[in-house]
This record gives structure tokens, sequence and C-alpha cells, in this order.
DNA sequence: GGCTCGGCTATACAGGCGTACAGTCGGCAA
DNA sequence: TTGCCGACTGTACGCCTGTATAGCCGAGCC
């Protein structure tokens, strides 16, 4: 099964990768119907004999991009430590996508996110035991952390000095991310200090 | 200085907070200036009256909130541990705000952020030297890390079951944090197979 | 009192948007 | 050959946007 990226696609096809690749750089709200014809090289009005409207687009997009994503993820679990994300342009793409989605507010999309919180989820609790209380929540934060670093994109790529998609980026953020996840940022006196600080909140809101 | 939080503003102030609140909700570019004007109370064209235009308006409220921002950070810097994110209504709504004009692409919000990558740079090379090599680039990952988080305030809500900027959400938000930062979630071998992968990544990049 | 002037409204305009629809073209069964 | 049907285009419509402008009203100065 090789990608499907010959030039001369179905328009079908054209139209779909067109806005993939607009609605993951602009978002949907900021992309109009003619820019998605124009890049596929068709008029706008076989967008709407296709797919309907632009709405339905968007949940055509949604599903393709989601469903290909799992597909690539499924393939690179074996291949792959897990926690450095993958450079292959086509996953970046989608990756984008599907980030977009989540702050677009794309059902599809969140229904992903949480399946990738429940998965963490799993994953921590089997592999490091003992990490958490509330493997759900630390997962949602895990998660959340993850998708928000690849929202906050283009910043961190400025601070990084470098595009954080490209090689020399990609190095840079990966070794900064072995540090972050590996050595604890919280020393255990101020974590207890924190942690403290938290209770009295907690009690406080179950005073009132 | 107390806040100004008035009933009967000025109807520039009730144009300014009404424009903060609407960008913050759904981003300046699915706000339209009669939303706004009707928010607060007044016709469309007093806001071009007072602002100008709608892009001046949106930088007039940038300047606002970051600069009220800055005043309340200093504020809080010396009765707040300063990891778990603040509850107090109006610090979350320009929070929320600045996270939508980092999406959104506005030059303030971009410079605030690195003014934090600078700061936390700093911070942890003075409290927590030998953590990373590379400063700048670990707090380029903790302050993206942490701004997208807030970005992807909605879904990391659902996963936690409750709106984490009420006190019910935030107190497990912060019980996740806690864990989050104070224990490693690589172990130093898997840290380790990591790291050589990215070597050996380096390695090829460098040499090609 | 008369006047100016700034805050404010109402209305109008041009442009871009998503959508609708009538029509053209080419391949393929009968 | 004839007829049909789906892919595709071009144009037009109605709506909503940001912007422009003419005018109203009340407070403050001469």
């Amino acid at each position: 099964m090789p990608e499907p990226e010959f030039e001369d696609l179905t328009a079908r096809a054209r139209i779909r990768d067109a806005a993939i690749a607009l609605f993951a750089e602009r978002g949907a709200g900021a992309t109009t119907v003619r820019d998605i014809a124009e890049q596929a090289g068709v008029s706008p009005g076989l967008l709407r004999h296709h797919f309907g409207s632009k709405e339905a687009l968007r949940e055509a997009c949604d599903a393709y991009v989601l469903d290909r994503l799992v597909q690539i993820k499924e393939k690179m679990l074996f291949d792959n430590p897990g926690f450095l994300p993958a450079v292959h342009p086509t996953v970046v793409r989608y990756n984008k996508y599907v980030t977009r989605a989540l702050l677009d507010g794309s059902p599809s999309a969140a229904a992903m996110f949480d399946d990738m919180v429940r998965l963490s989820a799993d994953w921590i609790e089997q592999h490091i035991p003992g990490l958490t209380k509330d493997y759900h929540s630390y997962a949602a934060v895990f998660t959340g952390m993850q998708s928000g670093l690849l929202a906050m994109h283009e910043h961190v790529s400025r601070a990084l000095g470098a595009d954080m998609f490209t090689p020399e980026g990609h190095v840079r953020l990966a070794a900064a991310l072995i540090d972050f996840y590996s050595h604890p940022l919280l020393t255990p006196d101020l974590a207890a200090k924190v942690q403290s600080a938290l209770d009295a909140l907690r009690a406080k809101a179950e005073g009132a």
C-alpha cells in the first residue's frame, strides 16, 4: 500500500489534499473555498459537487487525516522510542492538521485526544507504576502539553532558533525534551512546598 | 489602585473589555465588530470612532492585557510558588487572551513569549544548574508546553472531568502538574536509549 | 444665549464569503 | 448513432463583513 502521493490524483483527492494543507496552515475559518479550489487547480463549484459544503469537506478531511494518522502511528509504534515527534513530512502535516482541528473544536479530533489520553494513562500505569495517584489526570496533562507544544510550534521554533520541523530544529527540540522528561524540574522540598499549598487550597475549597 | 471593574465604565473601556473577552473566547478572526459593539452596549460606529479600525483595536487590547498581566505577575511573583497557574478570574481571562493572541500570531504576544523564555532560562540556570546543557532550548520547550497546555484548555478540561479554571478542575490539574514536574517520566536507561537514538540522528544529519 | 466640539448613532457602501444552479463536455451502454 | 450520466465550469445570488460618513445631542466656554 504505497502512499497516494501521485502528481495526477483524482480531482476529489486533490481537493482533499489541498484542503488539508490549507486548513493545517491557516485554520479552517481563515481558508476560503476559492483558496482550496485554486490550490487544487479546479473550480470552486467542484468542491460543492464532491463534498456538498465546506463543513462537510472539513469533516471528510478530519476523518481522512485521523484514519491515516492512526495507521501510521500503529506502524511506527514498534520501531520508534515514542517520545520524539516524527519528522516525516506527511506525518508533520497531519499532526499540524490535528492540532489545528483541536483548536478549532473538531469533534473527531477531540475524540482522538481522548484516545491519546487513555492510551497514555494505560502506558504509564503499566510502565511506571507509582508515578501518580491519578493516571488519567496525569495523562490529560501530558497529552495536553504534548499537543500544546505542537500548537505553539511557531513560537517554540523562534525561541529554538530553528523551525522545529526541520532536522536542525528537531534535534534541538529532542535534546531539550530528553532533559525535560528525564530530570524532575521540582526538587523534593520545593515539590513538598507546592503540595502543601495545594492541600491548603483544597481544604479551603472543601470548607467553603 | 483598585481594579477598574465598575459597572458604568467609559464606553471606550467597555468596548476594550468586550473585545478582550470575545477575542479570548473565539479568537479575533471569528469576532465581528458588531459582536463587540453589542456586548459593550454601543453602536458599531463607535468602535471606529475610538480605535480607528478593528486591527487597531486588537493592538490596543494586546498592549492593555500584556501591560496588566506584567503588573499582576510582578505582584504575584513573591507570594506564589509560580508553577501553579492562578485561578483569579481576571488573570484567567487575560491568560486566555494571550494564548489566543499567540495562536493568532500577535507580535506583542510573541514578544511576551520570548520574555518568558528568557526569564525561565535564567531562573532554571540559577536554581537548578546542571539540569541541561542548553538552558534556552529547555526554557523554550518548557514555555511552549506551559502555554500549549492553556491553549488545549478545552480538551484538558474534558479529560480531567472538570473545567481547569474552576476550583475543582484547578485542584486536579495542579495535583497532576506536581506529579509531572517532580518525577522524571523517562527512566535513566530509557533516557539513554532515546539519547543514543538522537545522537545517531544527529550524526546522520551532519554526515549528509 | 449662541457656539463649538467630542461622544455617539444610523445608514450606506464595496468587497468577499459560502452556496446555488444552469449549462458544457466526454465517455460509455444500448 | 443515440441517449444518458457524472465530472466539471462559470456565473450569479444573498449574506455578512469592515469601513466610511453625515448627522444628532449635550456639556462647556465666550
